[in-house]
DNA sequence: AATTTGACCAACCGCCACATG
DNA sequence: TCATGTGGCGGTTGGTCAAAT
């Protein structure tokens, strides 16, 4: 469409977009240029402010258990079988892990800083649960001045973990990490593990699950689901400091139940006594 | 001081899946 | 069943800015 408005976002465009979001809700992008006065495309207005402008948007460099965890999914995803036909990469489901994190962001991040190319490499030990992290020139400091101010941190991040045993190959400490429950529909699950669902499985989470997985409470496995199942839905994650999932006031949830479960990186399989093949990432 | 280089990342583009009529 | 609209996603582009020359 001619005469539309691209490029970056003014500020009194965001001021904009966002009292059109708090008053009409987030939806029906089409329509978001007309009610908010915005020159722009719906396509445009939906991308800035999912990306951008929406609340709890976490900025800044990366911590330590969010590389760890970008790698260790990125790794996954990318080896399965179906990637080769066609090329398909879910940093959604990457920014799904990490609270407050984009997808666009992730994605940043990872193709500046994390491709084949860059400045260091990764290896996964899935024994000790640690990421190697390869420094692929041996005297960056010396002879390589112009690092860039987020590659010096990171830098400086491993550093202070390092043993001091050997500057070339250095160990990043951290915590097996301990995802959200995701429910995968029929045909995701197909393409993910190239297996057919039991014909007794449905895609209705409550049902199926209620009759698959034994010694659980009803009711809270029906809060457990709702609150798990749903990529957008965030409000439940898990303290990696003592395996315990927290609200996000920091209050201790019941847990029980998915204490039991924890990922399999190999695999991506969520492995537990009650294991059961819905529940992989 | 001026120019060049390269990292970073916001934003766009094209494709696809799904919903609706 | 088909056409169209909409939203979501990954890949890519291009503007900005800091550092190097």
């Amino acid at each position: 469409m001619r005469g539309l408005r691209k490029g970056t976002w003014s500020k009194e465009e965001d001021q904009l977009l966002r009292r059109c979001i708090e008053k009409f809700g987030e939806g029906k992008w089409s329509q978001v240029p007309l009610r908010a006065g915005l020159n722009r495309c719906g396509k445009s207005c939906r991308l800035r402010w999912l990306d951008y402008l929406r609340p709890n948007i976490k900025r800044g460099d990366f911590e330590p258990d969010e590389l760890d965890l970008i790698i260790r999914m990125h790794k996954l995803l990318g080896n399965r079988q179906v990637r080769q036909l066609i090329c398909y990469l879910r940093w959604s489901l990457i920014a799904g892990r990490l609270p407050g994190r984009t997808a666009n962001d992730i994605k940043n991040y990872y193709n500046t800083h994390l491709k084949k190319n860059s400045f260091f490499k990764y290896h996964t030990d899935q024994e000790e649960q640690v990421v190697m992290v390869e420094n692929l020139d041996n005297n960056i400091n010396d002879h390589c001045p112009r690092v860039p101010k987020r590659k010096c941190q990171l830098l400086l991040d491993i550093n202070n973990v390092d043993d001091g045993n050997n500057v070339n190959l250095l160990k990043m400490k951290t915590k097996i990490i301990r995802p959200l429950p995701r429910r995968f529909s029929r045909g995701e699950w197909q393409w993910i593990t190239n297996k057919a669902l039991p014909e007794n499985r449905t895609d209705n989470i409550n049902s199926a699950t209620a009759a698959t997985t034994p010694n659980m409470d009803s009711s809270k496995r029906s809060t457990k689901f709702s609150e798990g199942i749903d990529d957008d839905h965030r409000t439940h994650y898990f303290n990696y400091d003592n395996d315990q999932e927290v609200d996000e006031g920091g209050n201790v949830a019941d847990n029980n139940y998915w204490n039991s479960f924890y990922l399999d990186h190999n695999s991506g399989h969520m492995l537990g006594e009650e294991q059961d093949p819905y529940f992989i990432f």
